[in-house]
DNA sequence: CTGTTAGCGCATTCAT
DNA sequence: ATGAATGCGCTAACAG
């Protein structure tokens, strides 16, 4: 088999314990001792055995990061920076403090949701991060809520990511979250339309029972409201969060609504797929339509004409979610809920109304 | 503390003997206890401790899946579909079977690779995927060679995805290789470019130190010799498989060699700037120059022009490995190794050469 | 500062 | 088909 412990201790000419402890750093060894040690695991290259260590020491060096979609650069891009932080953690020079951060992709699937809770919490993991929107089944919310509330009793640090806090009632397990706020820049993008004399604007949404869709939609209501216009639920679709979904609801929006001036879509992804439904129409963008999107992906600079868009700091989010996964670093707002701030990106997929800068639906 | 197997075994009557079997599934139990210890399993909200289990079994239900960047496409849609695959792979109606699939970012650094293996390692992983291009670095090479066998030796399944197959040499532990061809692809394109008449082609290469760069760019010069046109170093240029590497790579390029009429880059990613710098220089793409990329992620689609690039079935690669990496499948191929054939994909960012078609660098 | 002694929770021989 | 006993490799009190 292979090297244990005791091997390390034989050779060393110390005890298992003493092993134990300069590997683990935790306790005063003496320089010798530890020096003796450390050649003893080098020269026979040994490694901890992970499952012992967890079971005896009742935790594990797992960081599990859940995310809806990994082949989405919205979820990579904040796995990455968490990813990124939860690895650099413990400057630790040779042995232990090394956390092993991985992500589970979900796929958007509650069921494989709870079955990565599960697992999770089977390996005692030390932190769980949950990131992007959550789904708003009931019955969903409640499991998942349980799940964590387990997690959190065997000693797992919860953090949300992208996603609400969790309601009061549910015992509030959770370490720490960091809230986007979807609704207040929906509201700023879809202002930004009004002030260019839009008052006809589709909507692309994603899935329904998402909180994120939600909360976005609600933002874009907001606004409209707020400037008078009443909403004409024809002009909402809903969809996936990807670029067919855009194309589809594009054609459609454009074919049953031809006094449309503009097109707010739910994330980047989508509206691409607009930008491209549109121009197989052989409309400009933005002279005859202007085609908004969310989330600031990379990609969207690279459209032409570049993407009017919100910024959402997905990195630097993903960044503070990995350190407050790994570091007692407590969170700063009240019952650890961050507020993160969404930025409008105008850029040249959005220009003024066709026929008139703010003379309405004329 | 927790529910254990014991708790259980005492509700349902039995011996904590016969809750392990019913667990696992893998022995007979009689029906009618069966279905007690299901019921006081669910009951009690038991969940297995993964770590005991593994320690006692000596293997763990952990596959990891090592990417280079994992907010880039290329390396998601890999690792999604693998994790698909994983996750889904034994059909186990309620209990064990189920492996844990997990994502891990080496950023590209050689330290955090040779980290993760050796963290993989700790924990006694089932499986372990390299996706995307090895460093070439003869000592890293010796290292990760190295930690294979270690791997290996512990009952590890590794499986290589886009990687080519290691050297005869090292022992040769990897259960499949699944060989990109990168070279064959890069042939494809830069004959292409050929065919419309370019004869003066800028590249625009990845990190030096990685086969995927090097096969590409291998495959760019083939295709260049065979046409009889010798290779100008001055038009090729290093940096990051990133946006900005082709924004300054092409501004350079564009710069000293005003004659260039096309620009093959090392991936999409790499193309996008490309065409945004040539933009922002005035030139039309493709009129004035050709530009082309690698990959096909899906946002190549949506740029204008459409992207010319090499089609690799990423999806269908990622969801092979994962069969490889669970199931006992033995792969087709000599020595475990499986070609993964690229496909050009002809777009609008690619077009005949200013100036006549094939009259060369007149 | 270091060695000794017990388990951690489970999978597995063996018996029965 | 089931129960009893043993040990996986390590950490954590305790001594000393």
């Amino acid at each position: 088999m292979s090297v244990t412990l005791s091997d390390v201790a034989v050779r060393a000419q110390v005890s298992p314990a003493t092993v134990s402890r300069v590997l683990n750093g935790n306790y005063p060894v003496a320089e010798a001792t530890r020096a003796r040690v450390l050649r003893a695991v080098a020269e026979l290259d040994y490694v901890v055995n992970g499952p012992a260590s967890a079971l005896a020491a009742a935790t594990s060096d797992l960081v599990g990061i859940l995310v809806n979609d990994i082949a989405d650069p919205f979820f990579g891009i904040m796995a990455g920076a968490a990813q990124a932080r939860i690895s650099a953690a413990e400057g630790v020079a040779r042995a232990g403090g090394e956390k092993l951060a991985v992500v589970c992709n979900t796929g958007g699937s509650p069921a494989r949701e709870l079955t990565y809770l599960t697992l999770l919490q089977r390996q005692r993991a030390a932190a769980v991060i949950l990131t992007g929107g959550a789904i708003e089944d009931p019955e969903h919310s409640a499991a998942v809520a349980a799940k964590l509330t387990k997690l959190a009793d065997a000693g797992t640090r919860i953090v949300l990511c992208g996603r609400p806090p969790l309601p009061e009632g549910a015992g509030a397990p959770v370490a720490a979250t960091l809230s986007f706020d979807n609704r207040g820049g929906a509201r700023l993008l879809t202002e930004h339309l009004l002030s260019l004399g839009h008052t006809r604007i589709g909507y692309v949404a994603g899935p329904m029972e998402r909180t994120t869709t939600r909360h976005r939609l609600e933002g874009h209501r907001e606004a409209l409201r707020a400037a008078g216009i009443d909403d004409d639920p024809a002009l909402t679709l809903h969809g996936s969060y990807d670029r067919a979904t855009g194309v589809s609801a594009a054609e459609r929006l454009l074919a049953t609504a031809p006094d449309l001036t503009a097109v707010v879509a739910a994330n980047d992804t989508i509206a691409l797929g607009v930008c491209a439904a549109a121009r197989a129409r052989g409309l400009r963008v933005p002279e005859d339509l202007s085609v908004a999107g969310f989330d600031d992906l990379p990609c969207a600079t690279d459209t032409v004409p570049a993407l009017t868009t919100v910024r959402l700091p997905l990195y630097e989010a993903g960044a503070r979610a990995g350190l407050l996964a790994t570091a007692r670093e407590t969170p700063a707002g009240p019952g650890g809920v961050e507020p993160v701030e969404a930025e409008l990106k105008v850029r040249d997929s959005t220009g003024p109304a066709r026929g008139g800068t703010g003379a309405g639906r004329g």
